[in-house]
DNA sequence: GCAATGATACAATTATTATTGAAATATGCA
DNA sequence: TGCATATTTCAATAATAATTGTATCATTGC
């Protein structure tokens, strides 16, 4: 994956309506839902909910098919696989027992506690 | 972790300088790096670099830790850990083969091929 | 204390993105 | 064909974020 694609991808999904579209998404697996069921989940206007469902299919997030008199949305595993890797590729120089071990329980010194 | 903790490190991952960045702290591990280094190796101006670290550490990314005249920063495990947690969160509905077998190999019909 | 280096804060300009409603397109069905 | 439903396009406005240079703050070593 190439920067610029992974910028836009994370652009897509940095807006609440569009972040929930995505994960409602995901937890529907690849039958996903028709457009107008979208809209009415997430509280969007039609032509709202299709602005940001055409940002995610762009940013290669989604994928949107005719069914009908439907557009049916499901997320692209593969495009969501895809960001997932380039985030967190080469994690911790090849010790990634770093990530997934020890360093879960590092005290953090962060201003951001939350995080 | 809520909404607008994810979009904010979202939209701060969301710039290509700030991507490389945390990508270059992701290789790095807990050890991290000094700010001038970071802004050295992602071809920041010194301002540039600081406003973008902020963004990384105030969405929760990174962590800033003074180091005598440094500033080191290093991933933070857990922001990560929770952002991507976030993203794939149910998981095609508890039937999680759906994303991690069979589907890898679904074919797109999207008009973004590459993703 | 003072100079040097590393890092940040501030403010002004520029660029990008979100929002909204009206109009247009696509499909299914009588 | 003609109507109803689903979705998208377009255009104008509003809102937000990026960029740059200057000034300021923090730390070390003399």
């Amino acid at each position: 994956m190439k920067e610029d694609q992974a910028v836009t991808a994370l652009a897509a999904l940095a807006h609440p309506q569009r972040l929930r579209i995505f994960r409602l998404l995901v937890t529907k697996g690849p039958s996903g839902l028709p457009a107008s069921d979208i809209a009415e989940a997430v509280e969007a206007s039609p032509t709202g909910a299709s602005f940001h469902l055409k940002e995610l299919d762009r940013a290669g997030l989604i994928c949107g098919t005719r069914d009908g008199r439907y557009v049916r949305y499901a997320v692209s595993v593969e495009g969501m696989r895809k960001l997932l890797t380039y985030l967190t590729e080469d994690c911790c120089q090849g010790h990634p027992e770093l990530c997934g071990g020890t360093v879960r329980r590092v005290r953090s010194l962060c201003k951001s506690k939350g995080a």
